[in-house]
Parts: structure tokens; sequence; C-alpha cells
DNA sequence: TCCTCATGGTTACACGTGTAAGTTGGGATT
DNA sequence: AATCCCAACTTACACGTGTAACCATGAGGA
């Protein structure tokens, strides 16, 4: 309608309008305990507020209490799937219903250091997928920010995935299929380390459980050509299944199997992880690794509520929720 | 939890070390126009705001200029691919370049009313890719908050990229081949009309300008037998090629012409959008359209800006950075 | 009658910042 | 010599909230 300076509506606002002092509206609002608010006042400020479309500004409570109620989920700053999308929507449910906001840092390495974004949210909590220096987490402790650690080197930490879970279901299928000699294909990409090697780490003990030989570990870029080398050398290793990195790794390396004249999975079966949906569209459709992500939000939505209260993190039936797709290529 | 009450540094420690008064550093640390600040004193503040590790409170900050440097992309609840996902990471460097931070709030559907979050927040701008009310807007505007429609069907607010471009891009490739007759390959997911509708709208146009019979659309899901299903249909009524949706829709019509028992390109022509990773490793290797989204991202940015300050927003170069990715399929 | 105590509020302060409005002291101008 | 101005600061207030500490009232017990 009109110009520019509609001002903001406060809660003295809602104090005027409901005949109470500004303090009695907090009160309410707030549902502070041993606070002792008559009836009649209290639906009195609750329909004034709502009647204003009150709500608190987040910046002066956040001031007040030096804590808000924002949880800030720092991204790397490789590119994410849709199943880190879709957790990151399961999440910000699950805390909503906690009365938490979450909001999404997107990684970019020229990023001014991280110390001066939490520094300047102040959020209730950080979930992290990269790694911080010591001084910054120690700092942020001391500050009253909540930590998870979504993926992290450190022991006794809990990840949310247990990535090597994945790794070892993987070789699990592979294994119980009659296959003895195993390939892993490493993505071409620095920056998902921490997840390719818990990985790989999995396929390594499963295969260690079985008494079976070291998986051949492999580089394979995205790219026909260069996988097709991949699978020459796996072949001659006498190598005849591969759990690949994750789905698209696998689809690189049914194109190198095409590219080599072979077909999947007779000349080498191939596994991957994500369950993305070009997979079951390929050629052939690719059996894959898949993790329900409800789950996983929920579950994270629990540590972080956990993480600020202080309270110690339930577990996450990680088992029940790791599970093969079975479809042609393995 | 922790005892250690490490009180925040706030911008009188750095006064009281630096010798002056709080304004002062206020003024040396914004670079406050019309403010006459000395050589010695300057450098004085610098150095203990260093020494300390100060950093300002957002909250505070925002509390008094009622503004605050967050800049709110809200996405909307249907998946968002690597496109997006590296937009976004672009778009954040961009902004962080001009003292903005970035900050992503993922759609769900049970949300409640967008409203309180902005609200909340009270960023400097909220990026949409979803549609709000007319209330909202005008209480938004009024709030001194800059809008910034990503996707808009009203006319003449800028989309970030013009879909109609993308689609007419796919046509023309395939009437270039000689193809005449065309079909359209359309999503199975209600959520993503806003993307579809104009790319086919621009399809369409294409077809219309070269007088050729009006495009075939036909929804696809993300199936093998049901892709076979509509490849039949296409092949039934003439349509030699097919645009579709995006990579994923492609890559099921590609899996539906094997089905079928057919090839690509020589039964039927494909061309997708967004050369995601598996485009290439598909078999054939996917011909798509992509845009260069390290610019979409740059002109994001500056769009941004240029509402916040209040001044037009710059043109996007559209017609430069949608292009073809030829490959076999098309 | 006086003290206690619960109920239902209000007053007052702090959080950390930006900025408008003073306050100096010392040259340059008249 | 009085005036003015300007650089270089400082003082003081406001932003909107949460919460500790205070205050009034009336009921109940000694």
């Amino acid at each position: 309608m009109s110009e520019s300076t509609t001002k903001r509506v406060t809660s003295a606002d809602v104090a005027r309008l409901a005949g109470v002092s500004r303090a009695t509206v907090s009160y309410v609002l707030n549902d502070t305990p041993r606070q002792t608010i008559s009836a009649g006042t209290r639906t009195r400020v609750l329909d004034a507020a709502a009647r204003l479309g009150y709500s608190p500004s987040a910046a002066a409570r956040t001031l007040r209490t030096g804590r808000s109620d924002v949880v800030l989920c720092l991204l790397p700053d490789w590119p994410i799937g849709p199943e880190v999308g879709s957790m990151l929507g399961r999440l910000s449910s699950a805390l909503t219903r906690h009365g938490l906001t979450l909001v999404v840092h997107p990684g970019n390495r020229e990023e001014r250091p991280m110390t001066e974004l939490w520094k300047a949210i102040t959020p209730a909590a950080v979930i992290a997928y990269t790694e911080f220096s010591e001084a910054d987490i120690t700092a942020m402790r001391s500050a009253g920010v909540a930590i998870v650690e979504a993926v992290s080197r450190r022991k006794g930490r809990s990840l949310a995935v247990p990535q090597e879970l994945v790794g070892r279901r993987q070789a699990e299928h592979l294994t119980q299929a009659g296959h003895t000699r195993l390939g892993f294909a490493y993505p071409d990409d620095e920056r998902v380390r921490f997840f390719a090697e818990p990985r790989l780490a999995g396929v390594r003990a499963a295969c260690a459980g079985l008494r079976l030989p070291t998986p051949v570990g492999l580089t394979v870029p995205l790219d026909p050509a260069a996988a097709a080398e991949a699978v020459r050398r796996w072949r001659a290793t006498g190598v005849t299944a591969v759990c690949a990195y994750n789905d698209e790794v696998a689809l690189a390396v049914l194109a190198g199997v095409r590219g080599e004249g072979l077909t999947v999975p007779d000349d080498l079966a191939v596994i991957g992880v994500d369950d993305i949906p070009p997979a079951r569209l390929a050629d052939p459709p690719l059996t894959t690794v898949t993790t329900d992500q409800t789950v996983v939000g929920a579950h994270l939505a629990a540590t972080v509520v956990a993480a600020i209260s202080g309270r110690a993190a339930p577990d996450l039936p990680a088992a029940d929720i790791v599970r093969v797709v079975r479809r042609v290529s393995a």
C-alpha cells in the first residue's frame, strides 16, 4: 500500500493493545516458567499479538540472550548431490518442529575465515561438513555454540552416516554373489576424500573379514576413455567386480566397460552408492547402496537438539537404513 | 555447558585497549564517511581489533540499523541439482565480496508461513525461488527488504535465467539437424512446472517461428517402462527428435528408446538440459544445453546488490551463456 | 491485629552497536 | 585580539528483547 516507513510491530505495541506491560507480553509469549499469568490477560495478549501479526525480532532476542535459534550448516565446497539436498529438507522440517531455524551456507574456496561467519551469526549450533581447526572448535565451544561434526576424523564423534558401513554393504553384496577379487573405483576429486576414504576402508574391512585379497583401488575420472583404461587394468589383475565411490563413478565404470566392448555384469559387476535417478535409467540399470535420508535427517536434528541442551546424542540405527537396491549391474 | 565463560569481545574492549572511545572504534572500523580520524589512532584501533580478534555482533548491528547483511535465499521444495548447488556457491562468493552473507533455506512443505522466517531474520534481501503472496511482498517491501524473484510469472521482473531461451536453443539445435517434427519430454513432477512451462514455451516458439508443427508434449516418468510407452507414442505421431525438460528426463527417454529396441539418435534424437555428469557417460553420450553458472551466479549477485541499493538491475547477457554441448544423442 | 505468602503483575536494566549531537583545542582569518 | 572553523574526538541515546528485582493486593494462619 503506502510509502516506505511502516514501522516494525514490537512487543511494546502488543503490550499497549493488550493493556499490560511489555514484560507481561514477554512472559506470556515465551511461557516463562515460574511466572503466574491469569488466563484472562494471557488470552488478551495472545489476541493482540495475533491481531497485529507480531513476530519478535531475532536480532534483539539474540542480542539479549546471547544465543539465537539459528542452526548453521556449513557445507563443503564439493558439489552436493540431491541426496544431501533432500536430507537438508528433512533436517529443516525436523528442526523447525523444535523451534530452530536451519540455515545453510554453501562453501566456497575463497571464503574469508569461517570464524567471521559464526561469530557474526552466533548460531545455537553449527553442523559442520568441513573440518575446523582446533582453535576454532575451542573458541566456538567457549562461546556456547554447540558443534555437530557431520564428518570428522576424530574418534568418538559420531558421523551422521557411518560411511564404512556403506562400503561394507557394497562388498557384502558382491561377495555374496560369488565374487572374490574386488576393485574400488575412487573419485577423481581431492575434495571428497572424507567420504571416499571411509567407504574404501569399509570395503577393505569386509574383504579382510572374509580372508579375501585386498581390493584394488583405482581412480576413475568421469570420462569414458579414462574409465575404460581403469577397466582394462582391473581385468588384468583378475578383478571381477568393483565397488564405486558413488553412482556417478559407477556410471563411468559402466561407460568404460562398454568402451572395452564388454558387458556388465558378466565381465565386470558394478555397484554404486546413492541411488541417484540416472542409476535406474542406466544400461544396465545400476545396482546401488542407498541410505534413508528421512531417518538421517531426523537423527541429525535430534543430535543437534541434544547438543544444544547438553545431553548425549542418540544413536543412529545405522544398520537398518543402509540397504542395497538390487538391479542388474551386480 | 562448559563453565569457561569466555566473554564475547566487544568494541568496548577494543576501545579500552586502543585508549579511545567506543564511537571512534566504530567510525574506524566502518570507514564512516565525513568522519575525520587521525592516522595514528586509526592504526591503533585496527591493531587492537586485530589483536583481540574482534568481530562485531551481527545481532546488535542488525538491531541498531534495522537491516542485516544477510541475504536469504528461499529454495523451493523440489530437489535441487548440482547446477543450482554450484550456482549458489558462486553467488555466495560474489556476495561475500560485497560484504553480504548468503544463507540458504531449504524449502519444505510442512513449513510455517514464510512470513515468520524473514520477519525473524530481517535480511537485507530475499532471493525467492518460490512464489510469494501479494501480501507478503508488500509487507517485505515496506519493511525495507529487497526482493529478487528468481522465478516469477509476473512480467517485467527479470528471471535469473530466461528458461524460454533454453528451450529455444534445444529446438534450434534439432531443427538445424533437419528434424521437423519435435517432441517435448515433460517431467513427472508438479513442483517443477515453473521451470518446465517456459522451456516448453521456448520450444513452441522456435517451432512456430519456423512454421513447423507444434511440438508433441508427453510426460515422461523416470522409469524405463513408462518412458518406452512415451517413445512409442512419439514414433506413432511421426516425431523424430525430442527436447527433454532436463538431463534426467532425457536419460529416461534414452532408456525408453533402448527398451523399444531402437537406437539414438537414428530412430529418435534426444537433447537434454544441464549437462549433469551422467550425461556424458550415457549410452550414447547425451547432447545437452548448459548455462554458465559462474555468470549466472555473478549476475544474480549484482542484481541483489542493485536491489538493495535501490538501483536498477543490470541485464543478463543471456544469449552468450546458454550453449549446446554437442555429443552423440542429437 | 500483624505477619506470611502466593498471585499477578510492573519497573528497570543489560545486551552491543551505529550515529546524531556536542566538545575540545589550535591554526587561519578578519 | 577576537572570531571562526575544522579536525579529532567524546557523550548520549536508540534499537527490541529477556529477566531479575521490586510492588500491590488479598487470603489465611497465629
